[in-house]
DNA sequence: TTTATTATTGATATTAAATATCAAAATCGT
DNA sequence: ACGATTTTGATATTTAATATCAATAATAAA
């Protein structure tokens, strides 16, 4: 099995563990929405409404709150997490691993996002948090500013 | 004279300029808007309609519309910061020097703000930009987590 | 100082995203 | 299949941000 295979049914199982623990119900409607956002927005930001509109396509019977309520629900069972870049539309990414990290460089002219991690600012900012005896549940950084095609 | 009564002169300074440049008006709702911004909230972090309640105590007559008004004037003109802690709601903040420039930690318990600036993470996120091609207009780092007293 | 021009103000209306409501339909344990 | 519970989709509501506009104020010209 391939490692995206292999991810692809843990964050199923991650998803299913966690309808069950909140007594939810797995319906048609969730599943669809699962396999729309995982199968088509890896390594993408999508807004509710792009979401959406994606999925009328060939579900068109599916209502604009259920997308909303669902990407909710991968949020909140650790399968996706909730992005705000600063146009005031929530955007959702699927999260790749359990442990992978990563922020956001966000042009300001053609609205490309491009993702990076590293380490040393991951330390340096935990050292920081340390010194002020600050519980660290999450962060974001994002870098604003144009993109090298735009910036010509 | 102190640093801070010649920084309140530069910032003034600053301001008229803007508005002489961009052929405004000087009038007595942005007087005392300016003054009770700069005088009542230097590291504070207010919402438009927190600064409009504090003003609306000693000046009546100000308008809600002017504040915001304002308030996006001395973005534009550099004298003051806006933020965007997550609830929602655009907060302000005056720049206090030319040069300062520093990020947040946000107890999401209480609410409390607390700033830092770390050079080294500053030029890690340079490098990264430079690495990328990436032209950096400005940048954002939030810490959400508890604070000391929330933690306990 | 009076007048003419242009910008500002404050009240109110509009917009847009997020979220709430609710009756009908679907799920699931028994 | 029944009954309890949750979900759905349409629609309504909320809220912060922003637009509109007639009355007013600030500045420039005469
Ligand atoms: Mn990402
Ligand atoms: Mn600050
Ligand atoms: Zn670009
Ligand atoms: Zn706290």
């Amino acid at each position: 099995m391939t490692p995206v295979a292999k991810r692809k049914m843990e964050r199923r199982k991650t998803f299913n563990d966690y309808i069950a623990k909140k007594q939810l119900k797995s319906t048609k409607q969730r599943d669809t929405i699962f396999n729309e956002f995982f199968n088509n927005y890896m390594g993408k930001h999508v807004t509710v409404e792009e979401l959406y509109e994606g999925i009328k396509q060939n579900h068109p019977s599916i209502g604009f709150a259920t997308v909303y309520r669902t990407l909710k629900l991968f949020k909140e069972s650790g399968i996706a997490s909730e992005r705000n870049f600063g146009d005031g539309k929530a955007r959702y990414e699927p999260i790749r691993s359990e442990t992978e990290h990563h922020h956001h460089m966000i042009c300001t002219e053609c609205g490309q996002i491009m993702e990076f991690a590293n380490m040393q600012i991951e330390s340096c900012l935990l050292q920081v948090a340390k010194l002020n005896e600050f519980d660290v549940l999450n962060h974001k950084l994002e870098i604003y500013g144009k993109c090298s095609n735009c910036s010509d």
